[in-house]
DNA sequence: AAGTGGTCTAGACCACTGC
DNA sequence: CAGTGGTCTAGACCACTTT
Protein backbone atom coordinates (compact mmCIF):
# COMPACT_ATOMS: atom_id res chain seq x y z
CA UNK A 1 0.00 0.00 0.00
CA UNK A 2 3.00 2.15 0.22
CA UNK A 3 3.33 4.73 -2.69
CA UNK A 4 7.21 3.45 -2.70
CA UNK A 5 9.43 1.70 -0.68
CA UNK A 6 11.40 3.75 0.86
CA UNK A 7 14.27 1.85 0.59
CA UNK A 8 14.43 2.59 -3.39
CA UNK A 9 13.35 6.40 -2.75
CA UNK A 10 17.07 7.05 -3.30
CA UNK A 11 17.08 5.59 -6.93
CA UNK A 12 14.09 7.45 -7.72
CA UNK A 13 13.66 10.77 -9.68
CA UNK A 14 11.54 12.83 -7.80
CA UNK A 15 11.45 13.56 -4.20
CA UNK A 16 9.01 11.97 -1.78
CA UNK A 17 6.58 14.85 -1.32
CA UNK A 18 6.25 14.94 -5.43
CA UNK A 19 5.30 11.59 -6.13
CA UNK A 20 2.73 12.11 -3.44
CA UNK A 21 1.48 14.80 -5.58
CA UNK A 22 1.82 13.37 -8.56
CA UNK A 23 -0.13 10.66 -7.22
CA UNK A 24 -3.30 12.92 -5.94
CA UNK A 25 -3.03 14.77 -9.10
CA UNK A 26 -3.71 10.93 -11.14
CA UNK A 27 -6.36 10.50 -8.70
CA UNK A 28 -8.10 13.90 -9.42
CA UNK A 29 -7.75 12.81 -13.23
CA UNK A 30 -9.02 9.28 -12.75
CA UNK A 31 -11.92 10.84 -10.75
CA UNK A 32 -11.84 9.67 -7.87
CA UNK A 33 -11.83 13.37 -6.42
CA UNK A 34 -14.39 15.80 -8.53
CA UNK A 35 -14.37 19.25 -8.31
CA UNK A 36 -15.30 20.39 -5.17
CA UNK A 37 -15.27 17.28 -2.64
CA UNK A 38 -13.04 16.72 -0.20
CA UNK A 39 -9.70 14.76 0.09
CA UNK A 40 -8.52 12.82 2.57
CA UNK A 41 -6.89 14.29 5.65
CA UNK A 42 -3.37 14.47 5.86
CA UNK A 43 -2.89 11.63 8.03
CA UNK A 44 -5.17 9.92 6.31
CA UNK A 45 -3.31 10.06 3.22
CA UNK A 46 -0.20 9.69 5.02
CA UNK A 47 -1.27 6.29 6.54
CA UNK A 48 -2.20 5.08 3.35
CA UNK A 49 0.66 6.00 1.33
CA UNK A 50 3.33 4.73 4.16
CA UNK A 51 4.78 8.24 4.22
CA UNK A 52 4.78 10.88 6.81
CA UNK A 53 1.80 13.39 7.77
CA UNK A 54 4.57 16.25 6.64
CA UNK A 55 5.59 14.89 3.64
CA UNK A 56 1.59 15.09 2.43
CA UNK A 57 2.06 18.54 3.90
CA UNK A 58 4.77 19.29 1.52
CA UNK A 59 2.48 17.63 -1.49
CA UNK A 60 -0.50 19.56 -0.18
CA UNK A 61 1.39 22.64 -0.09
CA UNK A 62 2.67 22.50 -3.80
CA UNK A 63 -0.79 21.63 -4.82
CA UNK A 64 -2.46 24.80 -3.30
CA UNK A 65 0.06 26.86 -4.82
CA UNK A 66 -0.72 25.51 -7.91
CA UNK A 67 -4.12 26.50 -7.13
CA UNK A 68 -5.82 22.45 -7.63
CA UNK A 69 -6.94 22.41 -4.14
CA UNK A 70 -7.98 24.66 -1.75
CA UNK A 71 -7.58 24.50 2.07
CA UNK A 72 -9.61 25.48 4.31
CA UNK A 73 -8.58 25.14 8.29
CA UNK A 74 -11.06 23.14 10.14
CA UNK A 75 -12.88 21.57 7.21
CA UNK A 76 -10.58 19.85 4.74
CA UNK A 77 -9.08 19.89 1.84
CA UNK A 78 -11.22 20.28 -1.65
CA UNK A 79 -10.43 19.97 -5.34
CA UNK A 80 -10.15 23.18 -6.56
CA UNK A 81 -13.59 24.64 -8.63
CA UNK A 82 -13.59 26.92 -10.94
CA UNK A 83 -15.30 29.43 -8.58
CA UNK A 84 -12.27 29.46 -6.12
CA UNK A 85 -9.80 32.16 -6.46
CA UNK A 86 -12.18 34.42 -7.72
CA UNK A 87 -12.78 33.43 -11.68
CA UNK A 88 -12.70 36.67 -12.62
CA UNK A 89 -9.29 37.23 -11.76
CA UNK A 90 -7.73 34.22 -12.98
CA UNK A 91 -8.90 33.35 -15.89
CA UNK A 92 -10.71 37.15 -16.77
CA UNK A 93 -8.55 39.75 -16.89
CA UNK A 94 -10.42 42.27 -18.38
CA UNK A 95 -11.68 44.99 -16.53
CA UNK A 96 -13.44 48.47 -17.22
CA UNK A 97 -11.30 51.14 -18.02
CA UNK A 98 -11.97 53.62 -15.02
CA UNK A 99 -15.04 54.84 -13.09
CA UNK A 100 -14.75 51.52 -11.31
CA UNK A 101 -18.11 50.52 -11.36
CA UNK A 102 -19.06 46.92 -11.22
CA UNK A 103 -20.59 46.50 -13.95
CA UNK A 104 -20.99 42.49 -13.11
CA UNK A 105 -20.36 39.63 -14.75
CA UNK A 106 -20.83 39.78 -18.55
CA UNK A 107 -23.91 37.71 -20.01
CA UNK A 108 -23.82 35.67 -22.63
CA UNK A 109 -26.04 35.70 -25.75
CA UNK A 110 -25.09 32.28 -28.40
CA UNK A 111 -24.58 33.60 -31.92
CA UNK A 112 -24.40 30.51 -33.36
CA UNK A 113 -23.73 26.28 -32.18
CA UNK A 114 -22.48 23.73 -34.71
CA UNK A 115 -20.73 19.92 -34.63
CA UNK A 116 -18.24 19.76 -37.02
CA UNK A 117 -15.55 18.21 -38.57
CA UNK A 118 -11.47 19.34 -36.74
CA UNK A 119 -9.97 20.82 -39.15
CA UNK A 120 -6.24 19.98 -39.62
CA UNK A 121 -4.99 22.87 -37.31
CA UNK A 122 -7.47 21.64 -34.33
CA UNK A 123 -6.77 18.24 -34.63
CA UNK A 124 -3.14 19.18 -33.47
CA UNK A 125 -4.55 21.54 -31.09
CA UNK A 126 -6.58 18.54 -28.87
CA UNK A 127 -4.78 15.69 -30.50
CA UNK A 128 -7.89 14.25 -32.41
CA UNK A 129 -7.90 12.84 -35.94
CA UNK A 130 -9.62 13.92 -38.97
CA UNK A 131 -12.58 11.70 -38.45
CA UNK A 132 -13.30 13.54 -34.86
CA UNK A 133 -15.49 15.74 -34.76
CA UNK A 134 -15.44 19.82 -32.67
CA UNK A 135 -18.48 21.80 -30.95
CA UNK A 136 -17.98 25.72 -32.27
CA UNK A 137 -19.69 27.95 -30.20
CA UNK A 138 -20.24 31.76 -31.29
CA UNK A 139 -21.21 34.30 -28.66
CA UNK A 140 -20.88 37.78 -27.78
CA UNK A 141 -20.48 38.74 -24.10
CA UNK A 142 -22.38 41.86 -22.53
CA UNK A 143 -22.47 43.49 -19.34
CA UNK A 144 -25.03 46.26 -18.40
CA UNK A 145 -23.26 49.16 -20.46
CA UNK A 146 -23.37 47.24 -24.02
CA UNK A 147 -21.35 44.44 -25.99
CA UNK A 148 -17.98 43.90 -24.58
CA UNK A 149 -16.30 40.90 -26.66
CA UNK A 150 -17.03 38.50 -29.50
CA UNK A 151 -16.10 34.90 -28.88
CA UNK A 152 -15.60 31.51 -30.48
CA UNK A 153 -14.84 28.64 -28.68
CA UNK A 154 -13.84 25.48 -29.86
CA UNK A 155 -14.02 21.67 -27.65
CA UNK A 156 -13.36 18.79 -29.26
CA UNK A 157 -16.30 16.38 -28.93
CA UNK A 158 -14.83 13.16 -27.63
CA UNK A 159 -14.50 15.11 -24.25
CA UNK A 160 -17.84 16.10 -24.03
CA UNK A 161 -19.64 13.76 -25.50
CA UNK A 162 -23.38 14.24 -24.81
CA UNK A 163 -23.16 18.09 -26.19
CA UNK A 164 -25.96 19.27 -28.60
CA UNK A 165 -27.28 21.75 -30.36
CA UNK A 166 -29.25 22.62 -27.29
CA UNK A 167 -26.58 22.83 -24.45
CA UNK A 168 -26.69 25.75 -22.77
CA UNK A 169 -23.56 27.15 -21.67
CA UNK A 170 -22.99 28.53 -18.37
CA UNK A 171 -21.22 31.50 -18.02
CA UNK A 172 -18.85 30.00 -15.94
CA UNK A 173 -17.96 27.48 -18.23
CA UNK A 174 -15.35 26.05 -16.46
CA UNK A 175 -17.05 25.13 -13.63
CA UNK A 176 -19.49 23.46 -16.07
CA UNK A 177 -16.66 21.27 -17.28
CA UNK A 178 -15.59 20.38 -13.61
CA UNK A 179 -19.08 19.20 -12.21
CA UNK A 180 -20.24 17.48 -15.49
CA UNK A 181 -17.38 16.38 -17.25
CA UNK A 182 -15.07 16.52 -14.56
CA UNK A 183 -12.45 18.35 -16.42
CA UNK A 184 -10.32 20.11 -14.18
CA UNK A 185 -8.71 23.41 -16.02
CA UNK A 186 -5.19 23.42 -14.87
CA UNK A 187 -3.58 25.68 -17.18
CA UNK A 188 -4.40 28.58 -19.52
CA UNK A 189 -2.17 29.90 -21.91
CA UNK A 190 -2.94 33.12 -23.79
CA UNK A 191 -1.54 34.96 -26.89
CA UNK A 192 -2.59 38.59 -27.35
CA UNK A 193 -2.64 41.05 -30.29
CA UNK A 194 -4.22 44.25 -31.70
CA UNK A 195 -6.08 43.49 -34.75
CA UNK A 196 -8.29 45.64 -37.12
CA UNK A 197 -11.79 44.28 -36.32
CA UNK A 198 -13.90 43.09 -38.99
CA UNK A 199 -16.95 44.77 -40.32
CA UNK A 200 -19.84 41.94 -38.53
CA UNK A 201 -17.57 41.92 -35.09
CA UNK A 202 -17.55 46.03 -34.96
CA UNK A 203 -21.26 45.92 -35.98
CA UNK A 204 -22.02 42.86 -33.12
CA UNK A 205 -19.77 45.37 -30.58
CA UNK A 206 -21.47 48.26 -31.70
CA UNK A 207 -17.90 50.06 -32.85
CA UNK A 208 -17.22 51.84 -35.87
CA UNK A 209 -16.09 49.47 -38.41
CA UNK A 210 -12.19 48.66 -38.39
CA UNK A 211 -11.87 49.46 -34.76
CA UNK A 212 -8.90 48.51 -32.95
CA UNK A 213 -9.79 45.63 -30.98
CA UNK A 214 -7.65 43.07 -28.75
CA UNK A 215 -7.42 39.50 -29.83
CA UNK A 216 -7.05 36.55 -26.87
CA UNK A 217 -6.00 33.23 -28.39
CA UNK A 218 -6.54 31.16 -25.40
CA UNK A 219 -5.67 27.60 -25.24
CA UNK A 220 -7.17 25.42 -21.88
CA UNK A 221 -5.06 22.85 -20.36
CA UNK A 222 -6.60 20.09 -18.41
CA UNK A 223 -4.92 18.37 -15.25
CA UNK A 224 -3.53 15.95 -18.06
CA UNK A 225 -1.56 18.47 -19.71
CA UNK A 226 -4.21 18.00 -22.94
CA UNK A 227 -5.69 20.78 -24.11
CA UNK A 228 -9.80 20.66 -23.89
CA UNK A 229 -10.46 24.43 -25.23
CA UNK A 230 -9.74 26.84 -27.81
CA UNK A 231 -11.07 29.57 -27.32
CA UNK A 232 -10.77 33.35 -30.34
CA UNK A 233 -11.63 36.28 -28.57
CA UNK A 234 -11.72 40.04 -29.87
CA UNK A 235 -12.80 42.40 -26.78
CA UNK A 236 -13.43 46.33 -26.84
CA UNK A 237 -10.50 47.95 -26.27
CA UNK A 238 -12.23 51.58 -25.81
CA UNK A 239 -13.64 50.59 -22.98
CA UNK A 240 -11.72 47.76 -22.13
CA UNK A 241 -8.66 46.68 -20.81
CA UNK A 242 -6.28 43.38 -19.66
CA UNK A 243 -4.79 43.39 -16.56
CA UNK A 244 -1.84 41.24 -16.08
CA UNK A 245 0.55 41.67 -12.58
CA UNK A 246 4.07 39.51 -13.12
CA UNK A 247 5.56 39.16 -10.11
CA UNK B 1 18.04 40.10 19.90
CA UNK B 2 15.26 37.74 19.32
CA UNK B 3 12.53 39.11 16.36
CA UNK B 4 9.93 39.04 18.77
CA UNK B 5 9.36 37.50 22.59
CA UNK B 6 7.93 34.35 21.31
CA UNK B 7 5.64 34.81 24.59
CA UNK B 8 3.85 37.54 23.07
CA UNK B 9 3.08 36.06 19.89
CA UNK B 10 0.36 34.89 19.83
CA UNK B 11 -1.16 38.38 20.00
CA UNK B 12 0.87 39.10 16.93
CA UNK B 13 -1.76 39.36 14.17
CA UNK B 14 1.29 37.36 11.73
CA UNK B 15 2.62 34.16 12.15
CA UNK B 16 6.31 34.16 12.66
CA UNK B 17 7.50 32.72 9.72
CA UNK B 18 5.80 35.94 8.34
CA UNK B 19 7.44 37.76 10.64
CA UNK B 20 10.41 36.96 9.66
CA UNK B 21 10.15 37.14 5.97
CA UNK B 22 8.76 41.03 6.78
CA UNK B 23 12.28 41.20 8.32
CA UNK B 24 14.06 39.93 5.47
CA UNK B 25 12.72 42.39 3.41
CA UNK B 26 12.95 45.55 5.45
CA UNK B 27 16.80 44.19 5.30
CA UNK B 28 16.88 44.45 1.42
CA UNK B 29 14.94 47.72 1.36
CA UNK B 30 17.12 49.31 3.79
CA UNK B 31 20.11 47.98 1.30
CA UNK B 32 21.52 45.54 3.57
CA UNK B 33 21.59 43.16 1.60
CA UNK B 34 22.01 44.25 -2.32
CA UNK B 35 20.93 42.26 -5.57
CA UNK B 36 23.34 39.37 -6.12
CA UNK B 37 24.88 39.26 -2.67
CA UNK B 38 24.39 36.16 -0.55
CA UNK B 39 21.77 36.16 2.68
CA UNK B 40 23.07 34.98 5.92
CA UNK B 41 22.61 30.93 5.94
CA UNK B 42 19.19 29.17 7.50
CA UNK B 43 21.10 28.33 11.02
CA UNK B 44 22.50 31.69 10.86
CA UNK B 45 19.07 33.74 10.67
CA UNK B 46 17.51 31.86 13.12
CA UNK B 47 20.53 31.72 15.52
CA UNK B 48 20.44 35.30 15.12
CA UNK B 49 16.14 36.07 15.39
CA UNK B 50 15.86 33.35 18.27
CA UNK B 51 13.76 31.27 16.26
CA UNK B 52 14.10 27.57 14.72
CA UNK B 53 15.62 26.73 11.45
CA UNK B 54 12.84 25.59 10.03
CA UNK B 55 10.55 28.52 10.51
CA UNK B 56 13.70 30.21 8.57
CA UNK B 57 13.21 28.05 6.11
CA UNK B 58 9.39 28.44 5.95
CA UNK B 59 10.20 32.52 5.60
CA UNK B 60 12.84 31.96 2.57
CA UNK B 61 10.74 29.21 0.98
CA UNK B 62 8.08 32.22 0.86
CA UNK B 63 10.40 34.70 -0.49
CA UNK B 64 11.70 32.12 -3.17
CA UNK B 65 7.76 32.07 -4.47
CA UNK B 66 7.92 35.62 -4.50
CA UNK B 67 11.06 35.09 -6.10
CA UNK B 68 13.06 37.94 -4.23
CA UNK B 69 15.55 35.49 -3.21
CA UNK B 70 16.93 32.71 -5.33
CA UNK B 71 19.04 29.71 -3.43
CA UNK B 72 21.34 27.80 -5.03
CA UNK B 73 22.04 24.19 -3.08
CA UNK B 74 25.59 23.93 -1.63
CA UNK B 75 26.09 27.42 -2.59
CA UNK B 76 23.45 29.61 -0.11
CA UNK B 77 20.53 32.37 -0.32
CA UNK B 78 20.98 35.04 -2.99
CA UNK B 79 18.56 38.37 -3.51
CA UNK B 80 17.22 38.04 -7.01
CA UNK B 81 18.84 39.47 -9.51
CA UNK B 82 16.90 40.75 -12.71
CA UNK B 83 18.61 38.50 -14.42
CA UNK B 84 17.25 35.37 -12.14
CA UNK B 85 14.14 34.12 -13.26
CA UNK B 86 15.11 34.97 -17.42
CA UNK B 87 13.99 38.37 -17.73
CA UNK B 88 12.79 37.14 -21.07
CA UNK B 89 9.86 35.61 -19.56
CA UNK B 90 9.57 37.36 -15.89
CA UNK B 91 8.62 40.73 -17.56
CA UNK B 92 9.47 40.49 -21.04
CA UNK B 93 6.38 38.60 -22.67
CA UNK B 94 6.40 39.69 -26.32
CA UNK B 95 7.30 36.82 -28.44
CA UNK B 96 7.40 36.33 -32.44
CA UNK B 97 4.53 34.99 -33.82
CA UNK B 98 5.93 31.91 -34.91
CA UNK B 99 8.78 30.26 -37.17
CA UNK B 100 10.26 30.56 -33.37
CA UNK B 101 13.38 31.15 -34.86
CA UNK B 102 15.21 33.14 -31.81
CA UNK B 103 15.82 36.81 -33.15
CA UNK B 104 17.49 37.76 -30.03
CA UNK B 105 17.21 40.19 -27.23
CA UNK B 106 16.00 43.28 -28.69
CA UNK B 107 17.91 45.87 -29.51
CA UNK B 108 17.16 49.43 -28.01
CA UNK B 109 18.07 53.28 -30.33
CA UNK B 110 16.99 56.20 -27.72
CA UNK B 111 15.02 58.96 -29.35
CA UNK B 112 14.80 61.45 -26.66
CA UNK B 113 15.72 62.05 -23.15
CA UNK B 114 13.94 64.61 -20.98
CA UNK B 115 14.25 65.77 -17.72
CA UNK B 116 11.07 67.59 -16.86
CA UNK B 117 8.76 68.65 -13.99
CA UNK B 118 6.15 65.73 -13.29
CA UNK B 119 2.37 65.87 -14.32
CA UNK B 120 -0.43 66.03 -12.11
CA UNK B 121 -0.89 62.21 -13.26
CA UNK B 122 3.07 61.57 -12.47
CA UNK B 123 2.76 63.15 -9.14
CA UNK B 124 -0.14 60.98 -8.28
CA UNK B 125 1.92 57.56 -9.64
CA UNK B 126 5.12 58.49 -7.71
CA UNK B 127 3.90 59.93 -4.82
CA UNK B 128 6.09 63.09 -5.44
CA UNK B 129 5.25 66.66 -5.57
CA UNK B 130 4.70 69.36 -8.39
CA UNK B 131 8.34 70.25 -7.81
CA UNK B 132 9.77 67.41 -8.24
CA UNK B 133 11.20 65.91 -11.72
CA UNK B 134 10.72 63.29 -13.99
CA UNK B 135 12.80 61.60 -16.03
CA UNK B 136 11.26 60.86 -19.34
CA UNK B 137 12.98 58.25 -21.57
CA UNK B 138 11.37 57.60 -25.21
CA UNK B 139 13.12 54.37 -27.36
CA UNK B 140 12.63 52.08 -30.54
CA UNK B 141 13.58 48.81 -29.84
CA UNK B 142 14.65 46.23 -32.38
CA UNK B 143 15.52 43.00 -33.81
CA UNK B 144 17.43 41.88 -36.36
CA UNK B 145 14.00 41.55 -38.22
CA UNK B 146 13.38 45.60 -37.63
CA UNK B 147 11.24 47.87 -35.27
CA UNK B 148 9.28 45.70 -32.59
CA UNK B 149 8.06 48.39 -30.19
CA UNK B 150 8.33 52.22 -29.38
CA UNK B 151 8.42 52.78 -25.81
CA UNK B 152 7.87 55.56 -23.37
CA UNK B 153 9.82 55.33 -19.93
CA UNK B 154 9.46 57.52 -17.03
CA UNK B 155 10.71 57.35 -13.77
CA UNK B 156 11.09 59.98 -11.03
CA UNK B 157 13.97 61.87 -10.43
CA UNK B 158 14.24 61.22 -6.75
CA UNK B 159 15.10 57.74 -6.62
CA UNK B 160 17.18 58.25 -9.79
CA UNK B 161 19.70 61.10 -8.54
CA UNK B 162 22.09 60.99 -10.93
CA UNK B 163 20.70 60.85 -13.78
CA UNK B 164 21.97 62.84 -16.78
CA UNK B 165 21.21 63.48 -20.19
CA UNK B 166 24.23 61.37 -21.02
CA UNK B 167 22.89 58.30 -19.02
CA UNK B 168 22.90 55.26 -21.32
CA UNK B 169 20.34 52.84 -19.93
CA UNK B 170 21.40 48.84 -20.49
CA UNK B 171 19.05 46.74 -22.19
CA UNK B 172 17.98 45.24 -18.80
CA UNK B 173 17.10 48.05 -16.66
CA UNK B 174 15.34 46.46 -13.74
CA UNK B 175 18.98 45.05 -13.38
CA UNK B 176 20.46 48.78 -13.98
CA UNK B 177 17.88 49.55 -11.32
CA UNK B 178 19.24 47.06 -9.02
CA UNK B 179 22.89 47.04 -9.26
CA UNK B 180 23.18 51.14 -9.56
CA UNK B 181 20.27 51.92 -7.06
CA UNK B 182 19.30 49.05 -5.15
CA UNK B 183 16.10 49.05 -6.06
CA UNK B 184 14.74 45.93 -6.00
CA UNK B 185 11.45 45.65 -8.80
CA UNK B 186 8.84 42.67 -6.74
CA UNK B 187 5.96 43.51 -9.17
CA UNK B 188 4.99 44.39 -12.65
CA UNK B 189 1.43 45.69 -13.17
CA UNK B 190 0.44 45.81 -16.83
CA UNK B 191 -2.83 47.30 -18.74
CA UNK B 192 -3.00 46.06 -22.01
CA UNK B 193 -5.22 47.71 -24.95
CA UNK B 194 -5.06 47.28 -29.05
CA UNK B 195 -4.81 51.32 -30.15
CA UNK B 196 -4.62 52.69 -33.36
CA UNK B 197 -1.04 53.71 -34.25
CA UNK B 198 -0.40 57.63 -34.76
CA UNK B 199 1.74 58.33 -38.04
CA UNK B 200 4.68 58.74 -35.80
CA UNK B 201 4.85 55.56 -34.24
CA UNK B 202 3.54 53.85 -37.56
CA UNK B 203 6.15 54.66 -39.25
CA UNK B 204 9.15 54.22 -36.46
CA UNK B 205 7.41 50.89 -36.81
CA UNK B 206 7.52 50.57 -40.20
CA UNK B 207 3.84 50.03 -40.96
CA UNK B 208 1.10 51.65 -42.74
CA UNK B 209 -0.49 54.54 -40.86
CA UNK B 210 -3.21 53.49 -38.17
CA UNK B 211 -2.22 50.15 -38.19
CA UNK B 212 -3.26 48.38 -34.69
CA UNK B 213 -0.80 48.08 -32.04
CA UNK B 214 -0.69 46.37 -29.10
CA UNK B 215 -0.13 49.16 -26.44
CA UNK B 216 1.40 48.10 -22.56
CA UNK B 217 0.63 50.55 -19.98
CA UNK B 218 3.20 49.25 -17.39
CA UNK B 219 4.21 50.09 -13.38
CA UNK B 220 6.74 48.94 -11.69
CA UNK B 221 6.80 48.58 -8.10
CA UNK B 222 9.74 48.40 -5.51
CA UNK B 223 9.73 46.05 -2.69
CA UNK B 224 8.60 49.52 -0.67
CA UNK B 225 5.29 48.88 -2.54
CA UNK B 226 5.97 52.54 -4.51
CA UNK B 227 6.29 52.87 -7.92
CA UNK B 228 9.38 53.68 -9.19
CA UNK B 229 8.83 53.26 -13.24
CA UNK B 230 6.12 54.29 -15.59
CA UNK B 231 6.14 52.65 -18.71
CA UNK B 232 3.92 52.76 -22.04
CA UNK B 233 5.29 50.64 -24.95
CA UNK B 234 3.52 50.40 -28.21
CA UNK B 235 4.09 47.36 -30.14
CA UNK B 236 3.72 45.57 -33.77
CA UNK B 237 1.44 42.94 -33.35
CA UNK B 238 1.67 41.51 -37.17
CA UNK B 239 4.86 39.93 -36.08
CA UNK B 240 4.33 39.56 -32.55
CA UNK B 241 2.32 38.55 -29.89
CA UNK B 242 2.36 39.03 -25.42
CA UNK B 243 2.15 35.56 -24.32
CA UNK B 244 0.63 35.45 -20.78
CA UNK B 245 0.44 31.80 -19.00
CA UNK B 246 -2.92 31.62 -16.28
CA UNK B 247 -2.18 28.37 -13.59
C1' DA C 1 -15.29 17.06 22.13
C1' DA C 2 -13.38 15.46 17.97
C1' DG C 3 -11.32 16.36 13.71
C1' DT C 4 -9.25 19.36 10.51
C1' DG C 5 -5.50 22.35 8.78
C1' DG C 6 -1.65 25.89 10.52
C1' DT C 7 2.49 26.79 13.14
C1' DC C 8 6.68 25.75 15.37
C1' DT C 9 10.35 23.12 17.12
C1' DA C 10 13.67 19.24 16.80
C1' DG C 11 16.95 16.45 14.66
C1' DA C 12 18.52 13.08 11.13
C1' DC C 13 20.30 12.37 6.71
C1' DC C 14 21.15 13.56 1.72
C1' DA C 15 23.04 16.33 -2.33
C1' DC C 16 25.57 19.87 -3.96
C1' DT C 17 29.40 23.39 -3.79
C1' DG C 18 33.84 25.13 -2.91
C1' DC C 19 38.06 24.86 -0.54
C1' DC D 1 36.29 18.30 4.22
C1' DA D 2 33.02 21.81 6.01
C1' DG D 3 29.12 24.44 4.90
C1' DT D 4 25.08 25.14 2.36
C1' DG D 5 20.29 24.13 1.05
C1' DG D 6 16.80 19.94 0.31
C1' DT D 7 14.18 16.10 2.20
C1' DC D 8 11.94 13.48 5.64
C1' DT D 9 10.41 12.16 10.02
C1' DA D 10 8.57 13.25 14.65
C1' DG D 11 5.67 15.37 17.83
C1' DA D 12 3.71 19.40 20.30
C1' DC D 13 0.44 22.91 20.37
C1' DC D 14 -2.84 26.32 18.25
C1' DA D 15 -7.06 27.92 15.56
C1' DC D 16 -10.98 26.89 13.29
C1' DT D 17 -15.16 24.07 12.07
C1' DT D 18 -18.60 20.84 12.87
C1' DT D 19 -21.25 17.75 15.76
Amino acid sequence: MALVEKASAKLEALPLYARVRNSLVDRMISGEWKPGESLPSEFAIAEELGVHQGTVRKALDTLTAEGLVVRRQGRGTFVAEAEDQSILFRFYRLTRNSGNKETGFPDSRYLSQIKSSASPQEQALFGISGRDYVWRFERLRSDVTGPILWEQLIVPEKRFPDFSEKTQLPNNVYQFYGANYGIIVAKVAEELRAVTGSREVCDLLEMPPASPLLEIDRRAFALDGKIVEWRISQCRSDTMHYRNELK
